[in-house]
This record gives C-alpha cells, structure tokens and sequence, in this order.
DNA sequence: GACCAGGTAGCAA
DNA sequence: TTGCTACATGGT
C-alpha cells in the first residue's frame, strides 16, 4: 500500500472533501460508512473509488488530504479532485453578484471534480428525474454487478465497468436493477462506446459547443447532460449545465437570462456567471466564448439552492 | 394519492 | 425548429 499526505493549506482556496464529493457532481466515489449523499456531513470518512484499475481511497483530517492506494496516487488525486485550480481566485474574480457571492461565500472549499468520461456519461444518463442519492444507488449497482472486482486490503472494491462489460447488460436486465426508461439508454451508449462508434472522451479537444453538440449523440444524452460530463469530466468549466435548479434560479433571479431555449439561456447564463475574458488575460487572441470558470459558479449554486443551506 | 427528482426520445405541427 | 407527452421508480 502506498500512502500519501496533501496539506490542504497549500492549496489555493482550500479543500473541502465532504462539499466536493457530496455535491452531486460526482457519482463514482462511495463512502466507508455507506452514507454517501445522506446528507450528513462525517469527519474524517474515508472515500473510496477506482481509476484505471487503481483503488484510491481519500480523508481530509485536520488541515490534511490523507490518501491511500494501491499505486502512487497523488498525481491522480490532484487531477480527480481539481486540486491545482486557483480556486482563491475563481471566487475573487466571480461576478458581484448577490446570489453567487452567498453562495461561493457559505460553502468554501468545494471544488469541481474530474471523473472518468465514461463512468461519468453513464452516471449522468442515470441522473435524468432523479434524486443524487438514488443515482449515487444507481451507480453503485452497476459497478457492483457488472464492474471489476478487486480485493485489497481485505476488502472488495469494484471499479465502474467499462464500456464492454457495460453493453453485456440487456435492456432487461438494467430494467430489473432499478433504473427504469433509463435501461435502453444505458445498454445503447454502452455498445456505442464499446464497439468505438464514439467515446466522450473524443469531445475533449472540441470547441465548446461542438463538444457539447457531439456528447448529445449518444442515447439518452441531450443537451444538460452533454453539460455535465463537459463540466465534470471534460475539463470544460465554461459548461453551465441548465437543469431544474439553475433554471429556477434564472426565473428569481436572472430573468434576462432567459432565451427560450436551451442554447440561448446557456450563452446568457455562461456570460452572467463567468469571468470574462478580459479579467482572465490581457491577451486579446483569446477566441473563447468566455464565460470561464461559469461552470463553478453553477456548481456553487446548485449546491446551495438544492441543499438550502 | 398527488407531486417531484441534476431530462430525453419520439412524434406532430 | 418548436412544443407536447410518455417514460420508471422511490421518497415525502
């Protein structure tokens, strides 16, 4: 076993494990208490997923990251939990904004995640009209039934399958663990990542709303959903994506915001919640959309409006 | 028993 | 393009 220590103070805006991993970004690490998304925040717990055949398990104690895996996991740490982010200036250089400035203000340390792209495409499909503690059960039960299983430490961890182990599943099957019209959608991705048709992680090197457009391809992807694996896997923190919280909060709070459809409200709601591009760089080449770093902002947001706190 | 949850596919106009 | 509607399931 190897081990490792991160002092989070080093970090720029700090850490905050519990926010970052139960914020409903992610649904493909499980707590050691089995109360991940109880919404009951617990000091110390260990968190547990695999990447790459790697199991990588995380506590923050103290003013510490303490990590444990089976390789030498502190470059995978950093990149899954986004720790090289400038996250003090992230939320300096947000929009005055009352709404964003309670909530970057009331839940610090939250930071994005960077997830596996196909783990994170299927866990988004799952989400559609569903709660994140049920999508969390649902993930949970696909690595359980259909994923790696590795023993370590005395203990079983199952990594999220991949795409092949996926698309053995039949519509049927999925049907009967619990994920209802999402089946289909699931077994289709699956065999379309599987047998090379596309994979997520070809959306990468696009510009955005290319990416976004090519993510929508796959079954039971639209154009949310698209935005969530843009933002939580991709690397694309300009994504914002629109569903039921952030378009009651563009209703309160940023009616102007409002196109009429989804593109639309998505370049308004990107240019209102992200920095732009001349606070960012003097460099006028800069050809993006701007809106960068809006993708935190909604993240906040959801958080706060969703949890209510 | 409605109502809702990190929506999308399929179809009509 | 835009605007419905059906779709599973479990919790409140």
């Amino acid at each position: 076993m190897e081990t490792g220590t991160i002092p989070t103070g080093e970090l720029s805006g700090g850490l905050d494990l519990y926010l970052t991993l139960e914020s409903g970004q992610t649904y493909l690490w499980r707590r050691d208490d089995g109360e991940m998304y109880s919404g009951e925040r617990e000091p110390g717990v260990w968190y547990t997923t695999v990447v790459e055949g790697e199991v990588v398990r995380v506590r923050q104690r103290d003013n510490r990251l303490e990590w444990e895996s089976t390789t030498d996991a502190d470059p995978l740490v950093r990149r899954l939990l986004c720790l090289e982010d400038d996250l003090e200036a992230i939320v300096a250089d947000a929009p005055e904004d009352p709404l964003l400035r309670e909530a970057y203000g009331t839940h610090r340390g939250l930071r994005l995640v960077e997830d596996p792209p196909f783990g994170c495409l299927i866990a988004f499909i799952c989400s559609a009209q569903m709660r994140v503690r049920r999508i969390h059960g649902m993930v949970s039960t696909l690595a359980r039934e259909y994923g790696d299983a590795l023993e370590w430490n005395g203990r079983t961890y199952h990594a999220f399958p991949a795409p092949a182990e996926l698309a053995r599943a039949t519509e049927a099957d999925l049907r009967d663990l619990g994920l209802g019209y999402r089946a289909p959608y699931v077994v289709r991705t699956a065999e379309m990542v599987a047998s090379g048709e596309a994979h997520p992680e070809d959306a990468r090197g696009l510009p955005y709303e290319e990416a976004r457009e090519y993510l929508t391809r796959f079954v039971g992807v639209g154009e949310k959903v698209a935005d969530c694996v843009l933002l939580f896997s991709l690397g694309f923190d300009e994504a914002v994506p629109l569903d039921t919280w952030i378009k009651t909060a563009i209703e309160e709070y940023y009616p102007e915001c409002d196109g009429g459809n989804y593109a639309e409200t998505s370049r308004a709601i990107r240019e209102r919640f992200g920095v732009s591009a001349s606070d960012t760089s003097a460099d006028s080449s800069d050809t993006s959309d701007g809106g960068q770093y809006a993708g935190y902002a909604q993240t906040y947001v959801f958080h706060h409006l969703r949890t209510g706190e």
